[in-house]
RNA sequence: ACGAGCGUGGCGGAACUGGUAGACGCGCUGGAUUUAGGUUCCAGUGGGCUUGCCCGUGGGGGUUCGAUUCCCCCCGCUCGUACCA
């Protein structure tokens, strides 16, 4: 054995030994269960380093917890459906599963030289048929409870994934995956009824106390719950119509109304028009503001344009005759696609109506404007509150008042009512792509959807497919989608969509809990014993797909009967990005530091202690070689220090210490305790880091391995809590020295050492004398000092007393253990 | 535009329920060891000057004996959503 710190012999070392001895199984240390979960990896073929950050932070988490005495479950696996694989597969001519299996082995390898205390026992693959089995079962359920459901639709289409995307998956108008200006199509597809949850998605978040309230906010403005009313609205003059059906906030605004508006894409857009012959002219409009939303994606400040579609509507409380215009500033998937137009009170209406010289109706009074608003004189919508008038019925309410008031009215004449919108669409769930769960049905001549009978799950992907880039791969199998209808016999066709892949991560830990079962997807008691995840961690990207989906199958599965629990993730850390030069480390910016690299040149131990040091979890993280270097360094010092204190004769403490013993001591013990509360109150890992730090430069100052100018027994102290303390962070060399050390069993087995609160307690504290709120001086006093000790010791203070001078203390504030301030006049 | 968050040395970041601003690390300066580089160790390091004082936590105001912390206004940055009816 070396004296120079080797972190690739230790670490492997100690990896081997770890594994040998299983220390990571759950459910066999004994101690309250605590589900630790970080989110699992995409196998993409390497880890980079914002998986090294996360999984740095779970492990220490998981360390000091094991170390507290929890059971403690940490899983991890792969999210091994998707696009990349089939991307791969195109380009290498070979199957998505190669290449997601043989990067999946990489990536173990790499996370297992982290050093990461996962029990890999439970590891699972998503594109595994025993993983997928289950959530094809757990679609048919959902099936079977009308929570799926398939439908023509307008759907968002993704042109070089050539697939559909849920609206989470598109940004700024572009497929969240591939970038490209995402499309609209309309397309029978599979959809799931997260809206009936709406509502409970959206309450449920304020008893999530543990989590980050960006989160919860951008959850609940993802959700987007509005209050208002349904307004049904008769076409004139036709009776073999449905009225056209508008949502609004502003009911109290009604009387107001002067026009309406359709989206293009409204279904009753084109039928309107062939029936006032103007068919001709609204098909040119709806091509156009289709084109430009499919080109310009998200076009900002657009310029509002519309077409009148020749038909009128009856305004339902007046006898006003409303014409119906189509408009492209209206949205198909708000609300019903159509809109009541108030141009007086809506600053949309009413730029609209003054392009289009439309009528305003003023039907809200301000409350601090004493002529009644006039049309032809005002200069943009008057959208706040007052009183109405105008309003037949209703003049005099105020503005609140009324929204119920005609309301309730429209209620009683089956003309609307009061409702509650949310932003929150169906998520659509079908993919036309080959690397992804297949959806469990067939379509029948004669039946019609049947699902795939339970004996026959799963369904599984064909292994012998091409892949033409274009095109579903699984429709154009000649074989696997032609099968006999389960329930009549007849020929029939498999569905040939596969699911979103966050149906996979949407529960994948439950599956966690009991990955091997092959009767269900989880035993009731792996459930009952580990249900709902304590702990989880993960990056911010996902706060309104993957997490809103997992809560959204949670409270599916407790409604199925699986279980009671409604909410999944008790508390949730998101962390920072890991950045380099200011940006997010990418190819393309070429600034990405490669997480081998780093373990190569200065061991996992370095890399995740600096990674837990330069910042604390929820910020973002500047990448910093010399920073890098620095963590390195103090590994070497505790090494040196550490080897220098297993030479030390091991003896116990004296019946006397030295004031050098004690202050060591206090050193020793307030690390400790400030260690452990960094890490339980806000896993401020940073900070408990410099604790460490900022006593090891005590350590180094009492001579440790030269002339020892404190008891052996002392140093010995200060050096094995320090490497109890530093287990978490940096395992292996925390492992090795403490051996040296004389321990025999790995720290995460090992109780976390009592603080000795005594030690820690000094017996003189420094007091900051203040005269008029300003620094003047410092004292030392014995902690227990009284309030008049404290005082006269401050006042003896020179210079305290020459600011002081000629003045007359009119007031003394004492906090004790803190300070003294002088109010002097 | 709305919602959320942030703004502290040259840099990353500390500061408990209002109580010595800048812990810890990086960088930098000087010194010791070394043939040298590296390593390691010691000392210093917010700014200013008159060396015990002034200024200093984005800017301005307020509350307080005392404000990075609480309140109001403004500026800047980041993230999310974005014509949400």
């Amino acid at each position: 054995m070396s004296a120079d710190y080797d972190p690739q012999e230790i670490e492997s070392r100690w990896q081997a030994t770890w594994e040998a001895q299983g220390v990571y199984r759950a459910n066999e240390q004994g101690g309250e269960p605590y589900y630790l979960l970080e989110m699992f990896p995409y196998p993409s073929g390497r880890i980079h380093m914002g998986h090294v950050r996360n999984y740095s932070i779970g492990d220490a988490h998981c360390r000091y917890l094991r170390m507290q005495g929890y059971d403690v479950l940490p899983p991890i696996g792969w999210d091994a459906f998707g696009m990349p694989a089939e991307n791969a597969a195109i380009k290498n001519n070979s199957h998505p599963g190669t290449w997601t299996y043989a990067n999946i082995d990489e990536m173990r390898e790499q996370l297992q030289r982290m050093g990461l205390s996962y029990d890999w026992d439970r590891e699972l693959a998503t594109c595994h048929p025993g993983y997928y089995r289950w959530e094809q079962k757990i679609f048919l359920e959902m099936l079977e409870r009308g929570v799926a459901y398939r439908s023509k639709q307008w759907v968002n289409w993704d042109p070089v994934d050539q697939t559909v995307l849920a609206n989470e998956q598109v940004v700024d108008g572009c497929g969240w995956r591939s970038g490209a200006p995402v499309e609209k199509r309309e397309l029978e597809s599979w959809s799931i009824r997260i809206t009936d949850y709406a509502e409970e998605l959206l309450e449920a978040l304020d008893q999530l106390d543990a989590w980050p309230d960006a989160v919860r906010a951008m959850q609940r403005n993802w959700i987007g719950r509005s209050v208002g009313a349904r307004i049904d609205f008769k076409v004139d003059g036709v009776d073999d119509l449905e009225p056209v059906t508008v949502f609004t906030t502003r009911p109290d605004t009604l009387l107001g109304c002067t026009y309406m508006a359709l989206a293009a894409e409204h279904p009753l857009a084109l039928d309107l028009a062939q029936r006032a012959g103007t068919t001709a002219a609204v098909e040119a409009f709806v091509d156009q503001v289709q084109a430009e939303k499919n080109s310009a994606g998200h076009g900002e400040v657009k310029e509002k344009k519309g077409i009148f579609t020749g038909m009128y509507a009856q305004h339902p409380l007046l006898d006003r005759k409303i014409p119906i215009w189509i408009a492209n500033f209206v949205l198909m998937d708000y609300g019903t696609g159509a809109v009541m137009s108030v141009p007086a009170h809506d600053q949309r209406d009413f730029e609209f109506a003054r392009a289009y010289g439309l009528d305003l109706v003023p039907v809200i009074q301000p409350p601090d404007v004493d002529e009644p608003l006039v049309p032809e004189t005002m200069e943009a919508a008057y959208e706040g509150g007052g009183q109405l008038f105008n309003s037949p019925g209703f003049d005099g309410l105020d503005y609140e008042a009324a929204k119920t008031a005609i309301s309730e009215r429209l209620q009683t004449m089956d003309r609307g009512g009061p409702t509650i919108n949310f932003r929150l669409r169906d998520w659509g769930v079908s993919r036309q792509r080959y690397w992804g769960c297949p959806i469990p049905v067939v379509h029948c001549g004669t039946c019609g959807i049947v699902p795939v009978p339970d004996d026959e799950l799963p369904v599984e992907l064909p292994q012998d497919v091409s892949f033409s880039g274009a095109g579903s791969p699984l429709a154009d199998h000649p074989t696997w989608k032609h099968v006999d209808c389960p329930q009549c016999g007849t020929p029939a066709i498999r569905e040939t969509d596969t699911f979103d892949t966050f149906w996979e991560s949407s529960w994948y830990f439950l599956r966690y809990l009991d990955p091997r079962n092959e009767t269900l997807p989880f035993a009731p008691e792996a459930v009952a014993k580990w249900f709902p995840v304590n702990h989880y961690i993960g990056g911010v990207e996902h706060a309104c797909m993957h997490l809103l989906y997992a809560r959204f199958f949670t409270k599916f599965l407790a409604d199925a009967g699986y279980f009671e629990t409604r909410e999944p993730f008790e508390r949730l850390t998101c962390q920072g990005m890991v950045i380099k030069d200011g940006a997010k480390m990418s190819k393309s910016k070429g600034n990405v530091v490669d997480p081998n690299e780093i373990i190569d040149r200065y061991g996992a131990d370095t890399a995740r202690l600096f990674m837990l040091f330069a910042a604390p979890p929820e910020k973002e993280l500047e990448w910093n070689p010399n920073g890098v270097e620095g963590s390195y360094r103090f590994l070497k010092r505790v090494w040196r220090l550490g080897l220098a204190a297993a030479e030390l004769p091991n003896t116990p403490l004296p019946e006397t210490l030295s004031k050098a013993d004690r202050e060591l001591r206090r050193s020793t013990h307030w690390m400790l305790k400030k260690v452990s509360k960094d890490i339980e109150q806000h896993l401020h890992f940073n900070t408990a880091i410099a604790a460490i730090m900022e006593h090891m430069n005590a350590v180094n100052a009492s001579g440790l391995g030269g002339e020892l100018n404190v008891h052996p027994a002392v140093a010995r102290e200060a050096i094995i809590l320090s490497v109890q303390a530093l287990a978490p962070f940096a395992p292996h060399i925390a492992d090795e020295l403490w051996f040296r050390l004389g321990g025999d069993t790995p720290l995460i087995n090992c109780d976390w050492p009592p603080v000795d609160e005594e030690a820690a307690a000094a017996d003189e504290i420094t007091i900051a004398v203040q005269v008029m709120g300003k620094l003047r001086g410092t004292v030392q006093v014995p902690v227990d000092a009284g309030k008049d000790e404290i005082l006269a010791a401050a006042k003896a203070d020179a210079n305290v007393q020459r600011h002081l001078e000629g003045k007359t203390i009119i007031k003394e504030i004492v906090v004790p253990g803190r300070l003294v301030n002088f109010v002097a006049r």
